[in-house]
DNA sequence: TGTACATCAGTGAACGCGCGTTCACTGATGTAC
DNA sequence: TGTACATCAGTGAACGCGCGTTCACTGATGTAC
């Protein structure tokens, strides 16, 4: 043990949170490696233990952190006294900012969301998603959303689905420019259509 | 050797392929074990190394084939004499309905999913991305199409962010008239989108 | 204030599983002569 | 038509890495008396 470490440790728990999310930063969920982890903070492998079940309960640990700073981030990015749309708008495009700029995070914090936290009153909805209820309301108490049930689905759909398509499918390598007017484009479509009462079938 | 098999299987290639299919189907990308492939065929785990160069080579022939009966699928459940939204509306539930139908096999499609397919003249684009793009041509020679340019994006984006929430996210466990439902609502307010013209910043 | 002892946070060796892949080989097939 | 031989598709043992997790342990800490 190198001299002036304490046996020890204080705040092992905080500690492995911390090292996790730079860990996953750069390498995604799979970079989170027991041995990594602890051996990061200076500590044995096993020690772990002590503060988490197994890994996936660190894993849910840092994913929990994770959509917290994501919806940190996209508030921060909300312009300051905005119109419903603009502020949908901002929403849609911090989500795929956050994605874009953070990939190994943004698997993290997706791949271990819970199902069924509608039904669920106990869970709290995972907090980017938060964002996106409070400014379909605002739309909808403006009068301009058609309808205001379920309108989360095509909203987190177009710009999860878009997020995906830019970090792992056909949109891969296009140039920031390029990609930021097909993300501009996306949200919005998606917008419009949630205005719009044209009917389509 | 069982009785009966001869030493030279004769299309082992193909065969790999067959139960690389049947695996992936029940289990995904990460079902696709070499010993348990090459076991189904009854053949030694090193005989697909004389067909494949390694692992991903064989996925992505497994890939292939999943794609191009993605889109067959997806064409068979065109209306016979579609105007051109619902043929466009035909497609992208046609896409989700099969993401939902066989996930195992969406996830293999678009797990090795190349990119740059645009800039790439010698590549062709994956089978189901040619049923959207004529989709969009029909519905662009229409003249209701607002903007030809870049409207995949939004329609995959949207189409395949929801096969996600529904398979892996939040969607997940919910009863399938509601997923219908829900689905029906991103398919066709994506579409209005792209069909108003309404300011949304 | 000092001591016994329970409790808790660490250690380090190692187990054990999954799984892609290599290597030296052997059996079957086809072709030149 | 028969034989030698190159070629190719298989075999099976085993390597080797990654990595979560268990186990018996030891050092530090706090509390009862």
């Amino acid at each position: 043990m190198p001299v002036g470490q304490p046996y020890h440790h204080g705040n092992l728990r905080e500690a492995l949170v911390e090292a996790g999310l730079e860990l996953t930063r750069s390498g995604g969920e799979r970079a989170l490696v027991m041995r990594d982890v602890t051996g990061r903070v200076g500590v044995s492998a096993t020690a772990a233990y002590r503060h988490f079940a197994d890994r996936d309960a660190l894993l849910e640990a840092i994913a929990d952190r994770i959509r917290q700073g994501m919806a940190d981030r996209m508030h921060a990015l909300e312009p300051a006294d905005p119109s419903p749309r603009a502020l949908l708008r901002a929403v849609g495009l911090g989500y795929i900012g956050f994605a874009l700029a953070e990939p190994g995070w943004f698997e993290v914090a997706f791949s271990t969301i819970e199902p069924h936290w509608g039904d669920d009153a106990e869970a709290s909805p995972p907090p980017p998603l938060q964002l996106l209820v409070a400014a379909l309301d605002q739309l909808d108490a403006s009068g301009e959303l058609a309808v205001r049930e379920g309108a989360e689905w095509p909203c987190w759909s177009a710009v999860h689905g878009f997020a995906l398509l830019a970090l792992q499918g056909p949109l891969r390598g296009l140039e920031p420019e390029a990609l930021r007017a097909a993300a501009e484009r996306t949200v919005d479509d998606v917008i419009a259509g949630l205005l719009a009462r044209v009917p389509v079938a």
